[in-house]
DNA sequence: ATTCCACCGGAATAGCGGGATA
DNA sequence: TATCCCGCTATTCCGGTGGAAT
């Protein structure tokens, strides 16, 4: 038989991916993404976004809230929403939107990319449509977002860290995102953390299961991240539950905040492969070390080393995965760990 | 002042895996 | 079965950069 749970009331809600029922803090930017959103729902032309942030700041849950809200509004919208770091070609973004979108696709490796762009366009047809693009400057293939401008039944709303995510892209793509609304997203304050985490903490734990003081100091710590905030409760309640004890020690508050953070960290690391994890290690050992000792440890570790230039990109990889730091160019250049 | 050096990162190219086609 | 096609990764090629060496 299962004992009863003694902190954790809803496990669900303390994720930091789960959709609350309200938002708290962000109303502007809801209010703004709605406005630019709504033409869509009278055959209008709705405004491409871009909403722009640090980490943790709601920006693909805010998106994601607003959207289904519309979709309560009107049945007829279609939407999806892809992570164009992890799915950065022009074949994966559209393969992941008509999953979304629902259309069933078997996955051949010799399916050509304009295959499924047909498919996506075919299955929008004049439909309202809304297309979500989380880490839109990662994106590998620009004609991506050209084809989405183009078409004035679909909403495209765009996320990126810093608000320069577009500049590099080339005119003619600026120029068919022109009028595109920026929408700022930025960090929370200690006390807004502290009143998301009540929100969670009603709907998520048992009464009784927190004291107010802790959340203060999650609040405190966590650098106006919502996500990192987020995930400590969470790894507090397990551990409190783990030790069944009925309300969550400062203790193991205190404790929880830096396993939230290794917690992004070990996902990341958990991704590398075999080449990636020795130089992560070689630079862990170091401390600080310039490319060409690094290098040559690296072929002296492993028995068939990649090339350097595949190292430059995996180095610039687990740097994109805020994994390892860099300092300086060229060979004055240094890596380290993230600190 | 000029050349050298070690590295960066964009672009083109090659090779691989695997499904489709004949 | 042999061949073609496609996306993806690694490699090759190379112009650019800026401090060091001459």
């Amino acid at each position: 038989m299962r004992r009863p749970n003694t902190v954790i009331e809803d496990a669900r809600v303390l994720t930091a991916d789960f959709l609350p029922k309200r938002m708290v803090h962000r109303n502007a930017q809801v209010t703004e993404i709605k406005r630019n959103l709504e033409p869509i729902l009278d055959d209008g032309t709705p405004r491409n976004m871009l909403l722009y942030g640090p980490p943790g700041t709601g920006k693909t849950t805010m998106a994601e809230y607003v959207v289904d809200e519309l979709k309560k509004h009107s049945s007829n919208v279609v939407s999806g929403s892809v992570n164009c770091w992890r799915y950065p070609s022009r074949f994966k973004v559209y393969y992941n939107l008509l999953q979304d979108f629902g259309t069933n696709i078997i996955h051949r490796t010799g399916t050509p990319t304009d295959e499924l762009v047909d498919k996506f366009k075919s299955k929008v047809g004049n439909r309202p449509s809304i297309v979500i693009l989380d880490e839109v400057d990662q994106i590998e293939d620009e004609r991506i977002l050209y084809d989405f401008a183009r078409e004035s039944n679909t909403a495209l709303i765009m996320i990126a860290n810093k608000e320069t995510a577009l500049y590099d892209f080339d005119d003619r793509i600026r120029s068919s995102l022109e009028g595109t609304k920026h929408v700022r997203f930025p960090e929370y304050t200690k006390e807004q953390l502290v009143d998301i985490l009540e929100d969670r903490v009603k709907w998520g734990l048992r009464d009784n299961a927190v004291e107010k003081s802790m959340l203060h100091r999650i609040g405190n710590r966590a650098d106006g991240d919502a996500r990192i905030a987020i995930n400590a409760l969470r790894i507090a309640a397990e551990r409190a539950e783990a030790e069944e004890s009925e309300e969550i020690s400062q203790e193991v508050i205190e404790n929880a905040l830096p396993a939230a953070e290794e917690e992004n960290k070990s996902k990341s690391i958990d991704q590398l492969n075999r080449h990636q994890s020795v130089l992560y290690e070689i630079i862990e050992e170091h401390g600080e070390i310039k490319p060409g000792e690094l290098y040559e440890e690296y072929s002296d570790e492993v028995e068939d080393p990649k090339v350097k230039r595949t190292v430059r990109k995996y180095l610039s990889k687990m740097d994109h995965y805020r994994l390892i730091n860099s300092e300086g160019e060229g060979r004055w250049r240094t890596y380290m760990l993230q600190s």
